[in-house]
This record gives C-alpha cells, structure tokens and sequence, in this order.
DNA sequence: CCGGTTCCATCAACACAACC
DNA sequence: GGTTGTGTTGATGGAACCGG
C-alpha cells in the first residue's frame, strides 16, 4: 500500500538515475530546452509540454533500448524524471506512477511514458505491415517502400518534409518510403556532414524515432543486435565519428549544457 | 479580404483481450 | 502474477468553408 517514501524514492534514484541523463535528453532539442527551463523557472509545465516531455524521453528510450525496454529500465526512467525534476513528482505511493506503473492485480502496466510506448509500438507495427493497410486513399506504394516510388516522386516527399513536421503519421511513411533514397544519398561523394544531412532531413532529428526506423528498413536484420548491443555499439560509433572528424559537431549540436554530471555508468 | 465557424485527421489515454 | 497488443473515445489543432 503506501510502501514509498521519499527516502525510498531516493535509494531507487541513486540506484538507477545514472542510466538516464535526464536533462542531456532534454537539452538535445529546442522544444526540450523550453521544458527544462520551464521546469526551472515555473516548476511546472503545462500538458502540451508534458506530451512533448513524453515525446522525447520515449525516443530516447526507444533509440537507446529498442521497442520493448524492460519494466526495470522504464521505471529508472520515470525515477529519474522525478528526481532529477521533483516539481513533477505526483501524488501516487511511488511518486512517479503518473509517468510509469508497473502492472498489478491483472491490471496492465501504464503511465504517460508507457502509454506512449504503446501507441508509438502500435503505430510503427501498423507502418511495418504495410500489405494489412491497403485501403489508403491514394494508390501509392503500399507493399515495398521506395523500390517502386519513382523518383520524383521520392523528391517530393523530401521537399515536403523539409517544410512540415505534421501530420506525423504521414511524415513517418514518408520516411519510411524514402528510407533507402537518404542512405544512399548520404553515403554519395564520401558521404555528407551532420548539417547537410539535417538540412535535407530536417525530420530524423525533431520526429522521434526516426534514426530506428530508418535503420529497421536499411538493415531488418541487424536490428535487434544492434538494441541489445547498443551500449558497446554506441561507443564503436562514437570512436568512429570522432575519426570520420564528425563528432565535435554533433556534440555543439547535441549537448550545449554538459557540464558537470559526468553520468558514468555502473 | 478577413474573422468566425464547422469539419476532419491525429493522437493521447483508457479498457479489455491475449499472451507468457 | 505480469506484459504486450489492439480497439475505442475524447481532446486538440489545422484546413476548408462561409457570411459580412
């Protein structure tokens, strides 16, 4: 029943807060630096920015630990939430059951972030059978994406995102059909520099969950290798990056405010 | 041409079924 | 016992339409 306290609270947090650097994720997009200093100055946030909390921590989490995280990281994620922002705890026994609930009495696991998970797995399962979705008003490339999209057509749909974030269903078909073009296209001429590519896909940054599912169309295989790996991979890539020359950018970009908290993981 | 209203598409959140 | 999948519904925002 009432099993938590604050001191509870904060041994779970010491725990499991260095797996997710709360503000880092934040800071990584303009929207997410609002929040942060809303959260600050306010310590509050209004519902449409909660969403966009929602938003950007479950692509993070999605990015980071695939579809189906376990009950044990997406709990560290709602504790670190709350504690790295303590304006947010809410008035359930953990404190953090707004934002993540395991499931008890044959009641299903819920919470803002795992509601979203869920629609954001219902969607992107919806995106990927494709054949079951058919009855589209227009008769455009259901089955393969891109294979049979001529190109200026595939131009289009570039052009298009580059001017519209919404809807997002329809920018993330439009990504998922143009999947094949931008790999290709970024690998042209010695492959290009994070700004060039962000300009011409301005999308695989500020629409959660993009990076996955163009890596999910690239390489199906290697995908769930990749999420169980992810935390040797991520250091692979990082180090080649840095080779590439590429790295320092992505870090202006990225990480304006890494000061002090050196997350170093367990 | 402009402001107000209506219509429509999308998404978050809920509820329950199916599954392990 | 719990988690995940899926259908449903209400809220929201943008587009289209209409009257002044």
């Amino acid at each position: 029943m009432e099993e938590s306290t604050s001191s509870n609270l904060l041994t779970e947090t010491l725990n499991l807060q260095p797996s997710f650097a709360i503000r880092q994720i934040l800071q990584g997009t303009t929207r997410g630096k609002e929040i942060v200093q809303s959260l600050e100055e306010k310590r509050s946030i209004i519902s449409k920015q909660r969403k966009q909390l929602v938003r950007l921590l479950v692509s993070h989490l999605l990015e980071t630990n695939g579809e189906t995280p376990s009950t044990d990281t997406k709990k560290a994620l709602a504790v670190a939430l709350v504690y790295e922002f303590p304006c947010l705890l809410d008035g359930t026994g953990s404190g953090y059951g707004a934002w993540y609930t395991t499931g008890r009495n044959h009641k299903p696991a819920t919470g803002f972030l795992e509601e979203r998970l869920r629609n954001a797995r219902k969607r992107m399962r919806i995106l990927k059978r494709p054949r079951h979705q058919e009855q589209q008003k227009e008769p455009t490339v259901p089955s393969t994406p891109e294979y049979d999209v001529p190109p200026e057509k595939l131009l289009e749909m570039v052009e298009w995102m580059k001017v519209n974030r919404y809807p997002v269903s329809q920018v993330e078909d439009y990504m998922n059909q143009t999947a094949l073009h931008r790999g290709k296209w970024i690998r042209s001429n010695g492959s290009k520099s994070l700004p060039e590519i962000l300009t011409e896909f301005p999308r695989l940054l500020d629409n959660p969950g993009m990076i996955s599912q163009d890596f999910q169309q690239l390489h199906p295989e290697a995908v769930r290798e990749l999420f169980q790996n992810w935390a040797t991979m991520s250091d692979q890539i990082l180090t080649y990056a840095q080779r590439e020359g590429k790295l320092p950018l992505v870090f202006d970009d990225m990480t304006p405010g890494l000061e002090e908290k050196s997350t170093d993981p367990p």
